[in-house]
RNA sequence: GUCCCUGUAGCUCAGUUGGAUAGAGCAACUGCCUUCUAAGCAGUGGGUCGGCCGUUCGAAUCGGCCCAGGGACACCA
């Protein structure tokens, strides 16, 4: 609805200007200008309810003052906006300032809003902005070899709502997880719960410094240990299946662990994609293949090399070791590719911020798999620093220590923390107030917006006892300023979202529902929804019934519920 | 050393492809509940937008050079 009267609008100020100068201005320049249009929102509502600065633009082209071409413009739109295909449209526009056209709407366009909105709910609020466009979301993807971390709290939570800010701008997503089940890591964690395992059963052992220290580990070993008749399997094992069964048996454990931790924190993924079965399907293989036959693989100091300096990285990588074993660099591209054979045209990554050196080559990897680097977005997605009473709380990746998503689930619940890692736009960093986001008072802004819905909910319910009749409602008894603030910051709800899914970050709702949940406290404060006036009552209560549909909707994109009462 | 991000009120941050008098929340102070939820509302104070130069009708925003903080620069994952 909001783009649909932008671009009316836009139209209808560029007929305004052709019909006043297209006699004296035929430059090419004069229709580049033309063509670039654009509207704001002014801050002070005083300024209308859009703005352009067209007359500022064209004062030099047209060697005149920008007020006078202001003046003309208006005029001209006056007169066109009086004709009937747009009668609906404009109740008055103005020149102000140094020549800024501010455009005044009929309280029309918000009626039908809010009827929209009341008519069809949800389906209301969404965008058509897709166009088939299937898009593969990857996030937090951390290796099973612990507990999540505050970081990859924030990339689930940032992860899950931009996965709900996409489908509601009408992309079809797919969120998916990919599983480092292999490797590196994955081996040491075995040799670490094997130790501990030994350790249990009297060895005496000696504990490496770049194992796993967590305490879990021991739990773990434990958990094995305990299992009389695994432990008689166990025993028969070769050493190096002994390694291999630790290593498998730590990371499907701890997996486990980590689905249940996302599940808690309310964020679900639709595919959980594993390394090792990539590696089995021989998809790295022909991957490679098919790069070297493009000429972008080569062989260099006992190394296999991508050529990733033809697409603008600093300098190549190798994919394959000395040794044999490939670099994670090699399944990662063949996992792009495999995404992009799946059918997936838009891939989106969510990464830490230690993984920024690595878009360079990874962007180079997708135009080598002959696609366009626009096609993989990656979002680093900045870390929370945890603060307790103004004091950053200490982290310390040594010895295993740092503060877990769980911790920070138990401590200041779901919906305060969903909320709280959505903040700050991703890519900044965000300093997280646990003490804050615990607070069930106006200075936390989660529950200001889920009192602003409570409060609508506990009005409807009173009204409904009362039987209002369920006629069409006079909404043109909405006359009030307040009434009028609101309708308009119900209006701009799609512009929001369009801006995030845009942007691919869900943040901007978090700042546009506090907004929103403002402009209904005051308009509460200030006037009852329950007036003696039944006609007047039925209205209001059709106009905070649409409030209340955004902030359910608005909440639900973020993962945070919004509650009836409070 | 190279590259990236950040620098706006005491604190945390907004600031819509350059726009009108630079905003919000918190913190401080002052008011408002016999009336739909005071987890709310209204008001007051608070600024060299890190600095200098440039681009133009117009700069917190764009460009250049500095200053300060953070991060990334593996035959690790």
């Amino acid at each position: 609805m909001f783009q649909r009267v932008e671009k009316q609008l836009l139209s209808l100020l560029k007929e305004s200007i052709e019909s006043s100068y297209c006699c004296t201005s035929r430059q090419p320049a004069f229709y580049d200008i033309l063509n670039s249009l654009t509207l704001e929102v002014p801050k002070e509502k005083e300024f209308g309810d859009f703005s352009c600065n067209v007359a500022m633009r064209l004062a030099r082209l047209l060697r005149k003052d920008p007020k006078s071409i202001a003046l003309d413009i208006v005029s001209s739109l006056k007169k066109l906006s009086s004709e009937i295909r747009y009668d609906t449209l404009i109740k008055d526009a103005e020149v102000k300032g140094a020549g800024f056209i501010n455009i005044f709407l009929k309280e029309k366009v918000f009626f039908d809003y809010l009827a929209l909105i009341n008519d069809s709910q949800e389906q209301a609020l969404k965008l058509d902005l897709g166009r088939g466009a299937r898009v593969l979301l990857e996030f937090v993807s951390a290796n099973p070899t612990g507990s999540l971390s505050v970081a990859h709290a924030r990339q689930a939570a940032v992860g899950d709502a931009l996965a709900n800010v996409l489908a509601a701008a009408g992309y079809d997503v797919t969120r998916e997880y990919y599983l480092n089940d292999e490797g590196n890591q994955i081996n040491i964690l075995g040799s670490s719960i094997l130790l501990r395992y030994k350790e249990l059963g009297g060895e005496k052992i000696e504990f490496p410094e770049d194992h796993y220290q967590g305490t879990y580990i021991t739990d773990l070993a434990r958990e094995l240990f305990d299992d009389k008749a695994l432990r008689l399997k166990i025993e028969k094992l070769s050493v190096p299946d002994k390694e291999l069964f630790f290593s498998e048996q730590g990371a499907q454990r701890i997996l486990d662990i980590i689905k249940k931790e996302l599940d808690d924190f309310g964020v679900r993924f639709d595919v959980w994609y594993s390394q090792k079965e990539l590696g089995k399907s021989g998809k790295i293989e022909s991957t490679l293949e098919n790069l070297k036959k493009k000429g972008f693989i080569y062989e260099a100091e006992g190394a296999v090399w991508f050529k990733s300096t033809e697409f603008g990285d600093d300098k190549d990588r190798v994919v394959r070791k000395s040794d044999g074993d490939y670099t994670y660099l090699a399944p990662d591209i063949a996992y792009h590719e495999d995404k992009f054979r799946r059918g997936f045209n838009k891939l989106i990554n969510l990464w830490g911020p230690d993984h920024h050196g690595y878009i360079p080559r990874m962007k180079a990897a997708v135009r080598a798999l002959g696609k366009d680097s626009q096609d993989l977005s990656v979002i680093i997605v900045q870390l929370a620093t945890l603060f307790r009473k103004g004091q950053p709380v200490p982290m310390s990746t040594r010895k295993g220590q740092y503060v877990t998503l769980r911790e920070v689930l138990t401590e200041v619940g779901r919906d305060a923390s969903r909320f709280f890692f959505l903040m700050r736009k991703t890519d900044s960093h965000l300093d997280f107030d646990l003490e804050l986001a615990k607070k069930q008072t106006s200075e936390n802004p989660v529950y200001y917006i889920q009192y602003a819905h409570a409060r609508i909910s506990s009005i409807l319910a009173g009204a409904q006892d009362k039987k209002f009749d369920t006629k069409e409602p006079d909404l043109s008894l909405l006359k009030e300023p307040e009434e009028r603030d609101l309708m308009k910051a119900i209006f701009e709800f799609s512009y929001c979202l369009f801006v995030c899914a845009k942007q691919l970050d869900p943040y901007g709702l978090t700042v546009y529902l506090q907004c929103l949940s403002g402009v209904f406290h005051r308009f509460y404060d200030r006037h009852k929804c329950l007036s003696p006036d039944d006609r007047l009552t039925q209205a209001r209560l059709y106009l905070i019934g649409t409030v209340k549909i955004e902030l359910a909707f608005g909440l639900k994109i973020l993962g945070v519920s919004s509650p009836e009462r409070m």
